[in-house]
DNA sequence: GCCCTTGCTTGACACCATGTCAATTGACAG
DNA sequence: CTGTCAATTGACATGGTGTCAAGCAAGGGC
């Protein structure tokens, strides 16, 4: 029965995950999240040392329900350092609206809890690394422009694909995801191959801010 | 005497703004806000409905003692789009470190406080609206390149232009204000007007980065 | 059939911060 | 002297997290 029934600890965090995906503006309480696994308030402390605790490893528990590692891998494929860059952008710029429900509530927490930040710190950091990856092909293949290094260059790349800014674009102004990763996918080449007609494509989204647009 | 003791409620905004300023990572108690004004905490409420009152308050009194309308005009006495996009990029960046603190109280409040998200919220449609204005110019200069509108490119320097976008440089990734200000500027300009030679200027970075560079 | 362990339940409670209320004080004005 | 105003004090409600102790139900070993 075992095999059937998930543990308690698995239901716990998929219900936590679930509550934090279904309102990402809301984090649940304590009590919410028992209620939805089923079990007691009290008896999430058996499982979990915090509200913190849990929430950390609810980031982790839907990484790997997500198969978060395969798909931020595509970019294994590619050769040139620009085709990387490419391919990452992509995958992260797509795998956000996935976690943004419980990555949201992990930076709410983080700004009063340490726990929360540094798990927070470790998530960037670990994206950053893919841009990295990339932009370290792409200065060995001569395409970095003399202006940039790697660091900055990755810094700069990693800012504008933050979470954050996402969260802005499509959610405070509106951008339709395919608009938003198109034109960070140019903005990313502009600004780290000093590829300008990268931008020209970004083209697809002017028809859909032009009539609606700002709810703001 | 009234003129030289400032009234209770200035007292209590002049300490709320140096405890965030002094501490921009740790938001104060009702408490802490009280004993440095040299009041009870119960009389704080006789002057402000509640801490998310006293919080947006505070960023009014800061803009205000900052003259941050003055600050944020610079840009009224260039006539090219581009020169006014430049300096309001330099304002808006260079005055960012100045309202930190209080800015980044104010965002952590908004995520449980619809009164403080709407003030921030306010608060970032007004810079938006710098920004809108000078790449209106710039459009009817005819600098706008043909795959961006207003909409559009406004919208993509206010997302570059974000104070947690400055958050993240400065803080997190170790960048210097200068460094900052000239790649946001470079940046800026890269993404509207097309000018890719503005990102050869941001060349003076590179010093910063290299050796010391990140705390992660 | 008995005991023991394991995982969970229930109810109670400490803690902390916000926000409220009532009674009181002290100063100043008319 | 009296009324008013601003602030003080102490007490309290509320709501959420985290802790604790006692009890209970199911299953395994023997």
């Amino acid at each position: 029965m075992s095999s059937n029934e998930p543990d308690t600890r698995t239901r716990i965090l998929a219900a936590s995950m679930k509550l934090l995906e279904s309102a990402p503006t809301k984090l649940p309480r304590m009590s919410d999240i028992a209620k939805a696994a089923g079990i007691s308030r009290q008896a999430l402390y058996l499982h979990f040392d915090s509200r913190t605790d849990l929430l950390v490893e609810t980031t982790r528990y839907q990484d790997h329900t997500n198969n978060a590692d395969q798909k931020l891998m595509t970019h294994r494929n590619k050769i040139r350092g620009r085709d990387k860059l490419d391919a990452f952008v992509l995958a992260w710029g797509n795998y956000i609206p996935e976690i943004w429900g419980v990555a949201r509530a992990l930076v709410t927490l983080s700004a009063t809890e340490p726990e929360a930040a540094a798990a927070l710190d470790q998530r960037m950091a670990d994206v950053r690394q893919g841009f990295e990856a990339a932009i370290k092909v792409i200065d060995s293949d001569g395409d970095l422009p003399p202006a940039l290094n790697v660091t900055l260059a990755t810094d700069l790349v990693a800012m504008l694909m933050s979470f954050r800014n996402w969260e802005t674009l499509t959610q405070s102004m509106g951008w339709t995801q395919d608009c938003y990763v198109e034109t960070m996918r140019a903005m990313a080449q502009a600004a780290v191959l000093g590829d300008m007609n990268a931008l020209s494509t970004a083209l697809t989204c002017t028809e859909h801010l032009d009539p609606s647009g700002h709810p703001a």
